[in-house]
DNA sequence: AATTTATTATTGATATATCAATAATAAATT
DNA sequence: AATTTATTATTGATATATCAATAATAAATT
């Protein structure tokens, strides 16, 4: 035997914690026909939060992959909740920025996502939360 | 403004973190040419553990959907590291087990394996792991 | 200023994920 | 025992992810 089980393993459980709170999430987006997905979500919230930002600096960010994000965003242009803004000088990147469409959909929808978070940590202390964020942190800082 | 910056969600460091690792972990796979994906290789670990078991079991225990298992255990299925050996009285399930050569692997790479989750929580006491993974178990329990 | 190098976004190819529908059949109910 | 229901694995359709190659062009170097 090589020994241990791999629901004890943090970095399994991690991930685990990951799909369930997104799964849970999801269903809940789709239940009241949000009509994005979690992922999408994030964007939105991010570029809500930081606009103008580059397709690059949200890969970033976001740790996904250039080309999904092109992909990504293109979704949600036609969706109209964000377009590409032409940079004036600056060809080669675009200024990302939620419509007023877009704007009003964070605002009409953070309510229900901050209930979930709020969810997901029921029976937290203050001391817990922060205690959490430092050990993950700290792994991200191992693994990079 | 809705508030809040999304880099002190803990959802979302939960994500990244596991983000970060498996980048990682897939990066040394594939210096070394191991030809598998994390993701497989949690399968073939918890075949490793809980052999002989079932395509529903695992699909429940890596928290996949049972169609990415079946196609997932094609591809492993292929390399010769498992097989789907019948079930004597029950043809609607397969004992899914590791071949000798599967079993082989498994041994050849675990220290890889432990060498990263040791590099992932490096400087942590044993009471920060101990409370780590009860904190990410009580969101997957706020999530259920 | 001209040339080289690096960066950004996009596209095509390919891999992987999920959902819904289906076939086979085991388990439960009548 | 016959019928109904529930479960398991598979398949097709579709969505999403990543990698590698490319085009455009900004930034750095000569």
């Amino acid at each position: 035997m090589s020994g241990g089980n791999i629901e004890d393993v943090i970095l399994f459980q991690i991930d685990k914690t990951s799909k369930i709170s997104k799964k849970y999430s999801q269903k809940e987006f789709d239940r009241i026909n949000l009509g994005i997905t979690i992922d999408q979500w994030v964007l939105l919230k991010i570029i809500e939060e930081t606009a103008p930002i580059s397709q690059k600096e949200l890969a970033d960010k976001s740790l996904r992959d250039p080309a999904s994000i092109t992909r990504t965003l293109d979704i949600l242009e036609k969706k109209q909740l964000l377009l590409r803004e032409p940079i004036l000088n600056n060809r080669r990147q675009y200024n990302i920025i939620l419509t007023s469409n877009g704007a009003k959909f964070v605002k009409n929808n953070i309510a229900m996502i901050k209930e979930h978070r709020k969810k997901s940590l029921e029976g937290f202390s203050k001391k817990e939360k922060e205690l959490l964020k430092n050990l993950l942190l700290k792994i991200q800082k191992n693994m990079s």
